[in-house]
DNA sequence: GATATTTCCGTAAACGATTGCAGTCAATGA
DNA sequence: TCATTGACTGCAATCGTTTACGGAAATATC
């Protein structure tokens, strides 16, 4: 605070100065262009090492038009799945020199609406996005893709074909192995509680349910499914309903773990037993899946591949090695497995 | 991306032209300046609004040397007290037009000294920081506060006086109504799991605890007190290391839910019965600790409150109203709460 | 009708880093 | 000795926005 002036070096011109060089040299060697003579070089790099001058990245990010930043937006980070994703994305491109900005949109569109606007105006160098479960129009994005500003799906993503890269968990297969799987276990009454099917996610993980218990003839009841917003308060409600009037079913599946724990919580409170009475499967092993008694057999999604494949195709567009060329490239999806445990 | 240039209207010049304006106009008009015949305001807005132009953040920040974002340091955000305290504060700095960058030093050190010249690089108009559980030396973020960067640390601190705004919960109250809790139940033999001492958190929180001990005139034994990484794997040898031989301890105080929720798991497996012969109390209210069967006591630290409270202080500071006559401010310190569980 | 006052708008100079171009200087070859 | 080359460095324009200053037009004042 007190530093007088005249040893504050945070400009290239201050520097220059007192180096008595040109700005343009300094910004060579900062920059390592060749063409400068060792002795200037080492002698400008003593120097910025001894006042800890460090670039002003809005200038250089003017006049090269490139920030060294990736904006990344999430709906919540709370969720497991994308601390996972984040923090795999984030050492990815940390190694390469790159920043990560992360922006919450607390799964509210006009938020999500507003992040892209302002990464924008940061002028970040590409987008990764999962977006809102209600985005259905994707075209607040738009703004970058027209400013060659590469746009990384994941998770969430548009399901008409738009002009970014996407990348995905096997939600289909998902859903068919966790149907599957209790088909197998011989459950005849097995009901679904889905998200809204205004999501891909949710669409997907659905299709792969339907395709289960159409390959095994087994009829899904209208009244066993149900499609609403995943809140543990939500599950206990369609709980009640399910256990109001026999037939009762003998296996839920939830498209989610939060809903899974909240109807095996909620089986525990009623005394219906876990698995003899009841069967549960969830979705994506969140931590405390693992944890409840008796832990959930869930899907794994493997965020740390999906955070990997983006981290790659990230860099690929960063660098250039993908034109504009490809305007709707094909999904990429990453696998998934189901993990067994004692819920069923 | 086909848009052809002269739709594109990216620079407030591009707008002048087209508008037969100059662009200070432009700007002015952007800027809410008064002085603009409502005409002219109207007609700027209007184009504004049709052609989506966004002002380059990197261009008026090099201009006005401010930036209307604020950066942020945690160590993981998978950890929940972080997720809850991040959300309230981005959604309370959005409400006031900032914008938050959120970083991730995964405990690292060397990341986090990364992470403090890359927000200086940006020219973030403050930083807030909780930092790595090594962090002992804070001078990394005086390249922050020597340019006027006001700085806010939370949750882990620095222990000397520094030059920057200190919130944090009140780990000594914390740790003492713990203990107190422990004691009043009738345990005679109180073992603690705590972190390293090199952080502020784990050395408050065990003063409270020998404050308690202290205060009814119980022993503290010095090998039932683990000074270690808080992992579970570590939680589990000092579990295996206590159970070696008799006396065994009738309670485990843990400064951490993640060793709570281990130890737990580890006396389930070997026979030790919660809260039987064994008293279980943890710390952060982890979602986790009330999911586990038998739920587990633990200290709620209100990470909402902390979040708001940094809120706070981190506006008052950007709008100037804290000068810097106030070098080394009194830490703010945020109540605690015990929840009693079944495990106690 | 002349002057003073507003109101509105444009000019031009910043902010700090980058880079094409051109200039300097020493070394080399003829 | 002079021209040529190449290695190094400086000049100056540029990126897009903001803002002090001044000018022009419109209105108000006497």
């Amino acid at each position: 605070m007190k530093t007088p002036k005249q040893t504050k070096k945070n400009s290239i011109q201050e520097l220059a100065k007192a180096l008595r060089l040109s700005p343009a040299t300094i910004s060579r060697v900062l920059n390592n262009h060749p063409h400068v003579h060792t002795t200037t070089r080492n002698r400008v790099m003593a120097f910025v090492e001894k006042t800890g001058y460090t670039r002003n990245i809005m200038a250089s990010g003017l006049r090269t038009n490139r920030t060294n930043a990736v904006g990344l937006i999430v709906p919540r980070f709370s969720m497991f799945m994308h601390t996972e994703v984040i923090t795999t994305i984030q050492s990815g491109l940390h190694a390469h020199g790159y920043n990560l900005i992360i922006c919450q949109s607390n799964d509210s569109l006009d938020m999500e609406k507003d992040l892209a606007r302002t990464l924008y105006a940061s002028r970040v160098d590409a987008v990764i996005a999962a977006c809102t479960l209600s985005t259905a129009d994707f075209s607040h994005f738009d703004i970058l893709t027209e400013n060659d500003i590469p746009v990384l799906f994941y998770d969430r993503v548009p399901v008409q074909p738009y002009n970014a890269c996407i990348v995905k968990g096997d939600d289909f297969r998902g859903g068919f192995i966790a149907a599957s799987h209790l088909i197998q276990l011989g459950c005849k009454r097995i009901s679904y509680l889905s998200g809204s099917l205004t999501c891909n996610i949710y669409i997907d993980r659905y299709a792969g349910f339907e395709k289960a218990m159409m390959q095994h003839k087994m009829a899904i009841r209208k009244d066993w499914v149900f499609y609403q917003e995943l809140t543990a308060d939500n599950a206990r409600k369609a709980m009640y309903r399910l256990f109001a009037k026999a037939p009762f079913p003998d296996a839920i599946m939830a498209a989610n773990d939060v809903t899974a724990i909240a109807v095996l919580e909620y089986a525990k409170e009623v005394g219906i037993k876990i698995p003899e009475d009841l069967r549960i499967v969830g979705y994506s092993n969140d931590p405390r899946s693992a944890i409840i008694t008796p832990s959930i057999t869930t899907i794994e999604q493997f965020p740390a591949n999906i955070g990997q494949v983006i981290v790659t195709e990230v860099l690929k567009r960063l660098k250039g090695d993908v034109g504009s060329e490809v305007l709707y490239p094909e999904p990429i999806i990453v696998p998934v497995e189901l993990i067994r445990r004692m819920s069923t």
